[in-house]
RNA sequence: GGCCCGGUGGUCAAGCGGUUAAGACUCCGCCCUUUCACGGCGGCAACACGGGUUCGAGUCCCGUCCGGGUCACCA
């Protein structure tokens, strides 16, 4: 069978070259691990770095894992983090398709082309299930790896299932660059003929990334440490084809602790659980790029990136070489800061949902304004202001505070005082609460947090809250708060 | 087990032969203050171990130990 040679030209006509491109070639799981959302991060940010661009591809390989709606995670996901992609399957490109599975027939002309250069043969060996014994059968004493290619060609033609196996020589050593890691050489007997195409006629992934990262023009290839190992064998593919070998850069695992990737299966959160738990896209992505990466000279000590600051500066010398475990608690700190540097009128529309979760007709900026210093995650904030909605059943040990000089018998007093000035307040105000209370303070020749503590712990019913006596009285409004304040004088 | 990679405070990390070994998170103390937070100031805390090379080693070399990855018709 010759073989169209035509084609094989056609395809490489097609291959844009001079710039950076990169892909990020997620398979459809149905959601985004932390340490998948970072490789794509990072994709991104060396394709945006160089002004190059930035590809989609889905790797659908395994027909028995697909995922229904699993590629719409992957969309909804890059476009949330603002990873926007230049070519891929919902926008398009000039080297389309940019599913796997649609490109079965290019893999199947490849490896038989890969045959004919004699760095690839057909094997009719029986299947071995992962995690079988293999026993001492060396690959490479495979009676298939020998058969002539005349003999191979009349199995295949006589219905008889096969795959097809990469011809690894068994002598010398074969060295491939990493832009993390340096140069690595291996033995080839280390190496074992790996299946290219499967049985099913599919292509494995170590097969169709290489021939699609070649056929994309993709010149920087972005992944997991996990390939580290296949790399070699990789190399031998673009050598046996006679391609350019592209820059490797292989990343670092993200940990749940010193021995365990982060995994779902483990429980561990997915970038669609962080959003869950309250934290924001841009503090995800700022605490995920510095996991792995951080930046060098007059900016080593900056922490805070934006993602245009982040694309400016990367660079594949700031990447790390070991792995790095992934700290929810640092993460808080960072949504903490972000939700600090939001302006007052982002944050309350942010907010908004969570307060009204608990707190049904009080004014709504207001109470964000208490709460924007005050929450490291919006998840935080329903709890915060429920008292707002419903005084809280409390003792009248909170009336005794040290430091104010409070006790029960004091805040009585004080109570007391309080609501008569209260009530005669007219515009109700912070300014004029906040007068009219020190004033009685200074009247009663005592330090402000003594009245204020009680009229605080009156209002609010529990020890620690969101903002001052002030500003909850302000809320709480006028009738509501004397209501309350009369409330804590009956307890004492 | 073979092969490959890694190892600076609890965590993320700077460091590129000479530094009092940055910075951030966490934790602790103080200040501010109307509780709590925010903010400010200060503190605790690290070069895995053993040999070399060198005037000098966290930085280079070797070994040990520890950790990770990989050895699928999964990606």
């Amino acid at each position: 069978m010759a073989l169209d040679m035509k084609y094989f030209e056609e395809m490489e006509a097609k291959i844009p070259r001079g710039k950076v491109r990169t892909r990020f070639a997620p398979s459809p799981t149905g959601y985004m691990h932390v340490g998948n959302l970072r490789t794509a991060l990072y994709t991104w940010l060396i394709a945006r770095n160089a002004g190059g661009t930035f590809i989609l591809r889905i790797e659908d390989t395994d027909q028995g894992r697909l995922v229904e709606g699993a590629t719409d995670v992957i969309y909804k996901t890059l476009a949330e983090c603002h990873l926007d992609h230049d070519e891929g399957p919902d926008v398009g490109g000039p080297v389309a398709p940019y599913v796997q599975s649609e490109r079965r027939d290019t893999y199947g002309k490849y490896a038989r082309l890969l045959i004919e250069k004699g760095h690839a043969y057909y094997c009719f060996c029986e299947k071995v299930e992962s995690g079988e014994d293999t026993g001492d059968f060396d690959r490479a004493d495979d009676p298939c790896r020998t058969l002539s290619l005349e003999e191979a060609q009349a199995r295949v033609d006589a219905g008889e299932p096969y795959v097809i196996r990469q011809r690894i020589p068994k002598e010398g050593t074969t060295t491939f660059r990493d832009a993390i890691f340096g140069d690595i050489t291996v033995e080839n007997k280390t190496l074992d003929d790996q299946v290219l195409i499967k049985r099913d006629g599919m292509p494995t992934y170590n097969f169709a990334n290489v021939i699609d990262d070649h056929l994309m023009g993709i010149t920087h290839v972005v992944r997991g440490s996990e390939y580290l190992s296949s790399a070699p064998k990789y190399n031998l593919l673009y050598e046996g084809f006679g391609w350019e070998v592209p820059t490797y850069v292989h990343c670092s695992p993200v940990m749940r602790d010193a021995q365990n990737k982060m995994s779902k299966r483990h429980g561990d959160p997915s970038y669609e659980d962080l959003k869950d738990q309250g934290f924001l896209t841009e503090a995800i992505l700022n605490y995920v790029a510095l996991l792995g990466w951080s930046p060098r000279g007059d900016i080593a000590e900056q922490e805070v990136f934006s993602l245009e600051e982040l694309a400016r500066a990367f660079d594949l010398a700031g990447m790390s070489k070991s792995p790095a475990i992934f700290d929810i608690e640092k993460l808080t700190h960072f949504n903490a800061l972000y939700l600090r540097a939001m302006c007052p009128e982002d944050f309350t529309r942010a907010a908004e949902p969570y307060i009204r979760q608990t707190v049904k007709d009080l004014p709504v900026a207001e109470i964000a304004a208490l709460l924007q210093a005050r929450c490291e995650k919006l998840t935080d904030i329903p709890e915060k202001v429920a008292f707002f909605q419903e005084l809280p059943e409390y003792s009248a040990d909170l009336f005794t505070n040290k430091k104010s000089k409070t006790n029960p018998e004091v805040a009585k007093e004080m109570l007391s005082a309080a609501v008569v000035v209260l009530d005669a307040v007219h515009t109700w105000n912070e300014g004029n609460i906040h007068d009219v209370l020190t004033g009685l303070a200074e009247g009663l020749q005592v330090k402000n947090a003594t009245v204020m503590w009680p009229v605080r712990i009156a209002a609010a019913g529990q020890a620690v809250t969101p903002g001052g006596a002030v500003e909850i009285c302000h809320i709480l409004g006028k009738d509501e708060t004397l209501r309350r304040l009369k409330l804590g004088l009956d307890k004492l």
